[in-house]
DNA sequence: TATTTTTGCGTAAGTACTTACACAAATACT
DNA sequence: AGTATTTGTGTAAGTACTTACGCAAAAATA
């Protein structure tokens, strides 16, 4: 319940349909009130029929908005329960003439007093709503109708894809973006390890304190790529670790560009070596950290991490 | 269609739903999109167990709102896509926990990224329209949960009836609903015939102009009751016509109440003699009639009106 | 006039959920 | 400790529609 809210208007077809199945239900008890056996889905065929008797039951489909096949299941359940009749046309054999049987007649008046008696109370209902749910329904489908959703949807991604990366440092609010970005990415490859957590739930303690740096790479305003720098005890040494981007951006040299910016931020710090530890299982990672300049570690060193099997240095000029 | 907003917010419903599933239908569509093999309904589980890792599907259905049966359905699927797995939790054999594959782990942040896009069309969307639906859905929920709509209803029907039955003359609007009281009532018994189409379709030039009358009842602001008077060519002469009383509303002494009336206006407008003609099927008409003082004519009179079998006159003293 | 296409209708199966029921493990009670 | 209840889960069937398909009658086309 909590996390539906929390998916927001993304649900809101889960939403749309929960209160609509909700109505249904109230509707099904009124019918109960008034001592009706009569079912919700039933009513719009059934007043169709007494207000055009004789009509194709194809017709009542098009003017109620359903499918004909709806209409036809609804129909035999009517014929069941003896509120309607099904001739032939002399016309046309193939269309079916519906029409009210007596008790059909019989039902229509109580039918009737309760649909007022729902229409006075539905109206209340929606005047006491402000903003009304009406006029918003029909301003909603009016937008849907101009442009679809999916063609909504497919203009924004397309504005994402046409957006520039920027890339800045790290500020307050970015804890969560940097910790799902890592978690998602460690947790594809390997199992999180409680030390992980420790960098990523307070980086600024753990990361920027000590006077290291993190960067971040924003296309749209979306975080998509992290990476940082830890100051190591040795002076003028820094340790490049968090490198993680999005899968959903590919392709669009985000970690080469961080890679980059990191090595550019390590000279303004004064630094004269970065050292980075990684996995051999990381291929394409590990091609990038070559790229921008790496050399692996000839003697291994201990490390925190249990998945670190690679070990980099680059030693700038 | 248009008959779906003639019945207006009566199919609230019944709007809601298709809305709903329009939308799913465009979710789909934005899956296929981005060429993800993802059904939409297993967004919300799928999505809770990659925030939750190893979350149960008891509390995966809590904080959706499903129930744990649909939830338990989704994940079947997901285990059959190899988009997530399940062990039983160690400390409770009952319990099964969840967590994403490495497929799964695959598929997220293609996920998260068209869930952005969504998210940012959705919102756009719901901001261009004026009211917005995403309040009035709120405010509404609301309404409903202080009152459910059964309670809305059944005071409605209390309200109508305690109300009073008014009784007043035929206005320039009233003609469709004395046609519909009358037609509901002549076809429930006999066949509707063109010559009552003739007085029902105009009531103004058929008994109005010639001197006659038109009564009706009302209660609550509704139109529950009529009946006419017609000058007959003998000077002093009425006929008693087109009393219909809904069915709703029986018990009441509506007809009794109209008889009257009619009598008294007959005595104003200096008339002496009421005939009426009716089908000796119809007893409780008869026993009112008799009630108000008709006598059966011993002599027939020639009828427009094949279903009249029975006529009876009152002199008035 | 014979054949193809269209139209009206019915049935079956699918959808995205629900309620109802069954069963075993865990917990509460005597 | 033994029984009763609660809890977590799975399956079956129902709901109110849909799409897919098949059949026969009517209309269009050759």
């Amino acid at each position: 319940m909590d996390f539906l809210q929390q998916l927001g208007p993304v649900a809101l077809g889960s939403r749309l349909r929960r209160l609509s199945e909700q109505l249904t239900a109230e509707a099904a008890g009124i019918y109960a009130d008034y001592g009706l056996n009569f079912q919700p889905r039933w009513y719009p065929v059934f007043y169709l029929v007494a207000q055009q008797p004789g009509i194709a039951s194809n017709e009542v489909a098009e003017q109620i908005g359903h499918t004909h096949a709806s209409v036809s299941q609804i129909v035999k359940e009517l014929l069941r329960h003896e509120l309607l009749t099904m001739t032939p046309d002399p016309q046309d054999q193939r269309r079916r003439r519906l029409q009210l049987t007596a008790r059909g007649h019989e039902v229509l008046p109580h039918l009737r007093a309760q649909t007022a008696d729902v229409r006075r109370s539905m109206d209340e209902l929606l005047a006491e709503t402000e903003p009304s749910l009406w006029s918003a329904l029909h301003a909603f489908e009016q937008q849907l109708r101009r442009q679809p959703l999916r063609q909504r949807v497919a203009a924004a991604r397309q504005r994402r894809a046409a957006a520039p990366v920027v890339l800045r440092d790290y500020r307050a609010g970015d804890q969560p973006a940097f910790r799902q970005l890592n978690v998602d990415w460690i947790a594809r490859y390997f199992t999180l390890e409680p030390a992980d957590l420790k960098a990523l739930d307070h980086p600024q303690e753990y990361i920027l304190a000590p006077g290291g740096a993190i960067l971040l790479a924003e296309i749209a305003g979306e975080v998509v790529g992290t990476c940082a720098l830890l100051r190591m005890p040795e002076t003028g040494s820094y340790e490049l670790a968090k490198m993680a981007v999005s899968p959903a951006v590919q392709g669009r040299q985000i970690g080469f560009l961080l890679g980059q910016a990191a090595l550019q931020r390590v000279r303004e710090l004064g630094g004269r070596r970065v050292y980075l530890e990684s996995n051999s299982v990381l291929t394409p990672a590990l091609s990038l950290y070559r790229k921008l300049g790496f050399q692996p570690l000839a003697q291994p060193l201990p490390s925190p991490y249990a998945r670190a099997d690679v070990q980099m240095e680059l030693l700038l000029p």
